[in-house]
DNA sequence: TTTTTATATATGATTATCCATATATTAATA
DNA sequence: TATTAATATATGGATAATCATATATAAAAA
């Protein structure tokens, strides 16, 4: 089980805690997605994905070709609480809100792609 | 002010979440208490205090030959509801229950040096 | 002088990041 | 089907930056 020094250290960081704020109000993105709306490099965003995969905040999943990440369901509860907390304070950031922005630009999005 | 990531980066180190654990308990200690209880060396101590109060977790005041810790009780409401929500967390391992233990049997505290 | 606290410096460890490349899947074409 | 190319993601290696800690010293107060 996570310490809650290892937990902190694992949103210690400003693009980690962007991943997981998007991936909160998204439910599950693909990593092409997040590149793209943190506007950052594929294997920047992909090496604090799998960080956070393994201290258990994230778990991913394939789809084809892409790979989705989301929140993981089974945090325990000090663990879940104290994220959402921590989610609101990121959320009024500018560096988010620029974030969201550029994902509703984003074309050729995996999940929107066959619908409609 | 201090962004989510910096907060969080405060609270990531083991010895500092155990000195602001034990200064929410306790309301106010020195650093020769925080030395004490948590059994470390008087500057891992002090320079642990520098960086909580450098970033405006904790507020200092001398007191005669001693300084006097505690949080800064003008936190902005996001901070203060998510450090609350660690503390309960940290409250529960077995490493600060340890200090509690240590601060209680610690003799000559400045504190209670007068009284009785 | 003694006690308390802070700081300077050095060192080892960890972390972030970049570039290049490996792997996996899909699509296109012969 | 077999081959080739394109796309998506992960990872190895190198480097630079940051962090935690120890030792030594300084400053402040009694």
């Amino acid at each position: 089980m996570i310490s809650p020094a290892q937990f902190f250290k694992c949103l210690s960081d400003d693009t980690r805690l962007r991943c997981i704020t998007l991936l909160q109000k998204e439910g599950k993105l693909c990593v092409c997605e997040l590149t793209t709306a943190l506007d950052l490099s594929q294997p920047k965003i992909s090496r604090h994905l799998a960080s956070l995969r393994q201290c258990g905040l994230l778990q991913d999943s394939r789809e084809g070709q892409w790979v989705f990440y989301q929140i993981n369901p089974m945090l325990p509860d000090w663990t879940s609480a104290l994220l959402m907390n921590a989610l609101l304070a990121v959320e009024q950031t500018d560096s988010f809100k620029s974030d969201c922005k550029r994902l509703e630009k984003m074309e050729n999005r995996p999940d929107t792609e066959g619908c409609c």
